[in-house]
DNA sequence: GTTGACTCCGTACTTTGGTACAGGGTCTAG
DNA sequence: CTAGACCCTGTACCAAAGTACGGAGTCAAC
């Protein structure tokens, strides 16, 4: 990896798009100011190290908010707040879980209504949810 | 339920507000034009009905614009459009859970590893973040 | 009549994570 | 030198589902 690549070349090696980089740059979780090679910024190893932390945090169900506090942490003195920040996101993810499979159960026992009556009946979903049911 | 009421005793009677009620009109979604009452517009048991409909549509995870496709629809001569819906979202909640069980694991791994570790060890959360990890 | 709650209309704003310009400048291969 | 790709800056826009005004008018209880 060269040390001095342009935006575009950054956005492309890590699977973004210039205005991305230049969003996150304006979201402080890139840096702007840097070194210039004539009127252009380049970037090095450690942007691009960044920005790959970003987005293998968003693959996590990180925000950009919380990856930036996932950035300001230290690998060696805050294990134990990455721990936390962890624990939280799991947290949300298994709440986030069982509530589609609350939605998905009710789905699914008005699919199977519908599959065991026949018109003339009327269509339960609708009536379901035009609370004409029972 | 009075067969005149404004918008802001309908809108409560849905648990929303009066500018979501507003919204959803101009969505398409309520009807703007009906009875008037001087200068207000009234409503009635249709009108509080449809709106229940919508809020019960999205609480099985249908957006406005797919709701409007299920408000569409007749009881009566729809039964397959209506299921057909439904199993979309069907499927797109399964998705959707797949996707968050593959974070959690991903996560849970992560956590777990953090437990088995010490400092001085530096943190295996935000090593593999920032692709340090083997 | 007065006043306060409410309604109407139209426009703007919020959240989150982007994406797209416009206008002007820079860089580099040919 | 030229031309095209790219960079920079700043502003606007998008999606989805609301929410919040401002300004003006209405309604009904007192």
């Amino acid at each position: 990896m060269s040390s001095e690549i342009t935006i575009g070349t950054l956005a492309r090696s890590a699977g973004v798009g210039v205005e991305t980089v230049r969003y996150y740059q304006r979201r402080g979780l890139l840096p702007t100011a840097g070194t210039k090679k004539g009127a252009f910024r380049v970037y090095g190893d450690p942007e691009l190290a960044r920005l790959r932390f970003i987005r293998r945090a968003q693959a996590l169900g990180f925000k950009l908010d919380e990856i930036a506090s996932l950035l300001a942490l230290d690998e060696e003195t805050d294990r134990e707040s990455a721990r936390a920040l962890a624990r939280t996101k799991i947290a949300d993810v298994e709440e986030r879980i069982r509530q589609l499979q609350s939605v998905h159960s009710a789905l699914q026992e008005l699919v199977s209504c519908c599959e065991h009556t026949e018109a003339p009946a009327p269509c339960p979903i609708l009536r379901t949810l035009g609370g004409e049911a029972d």
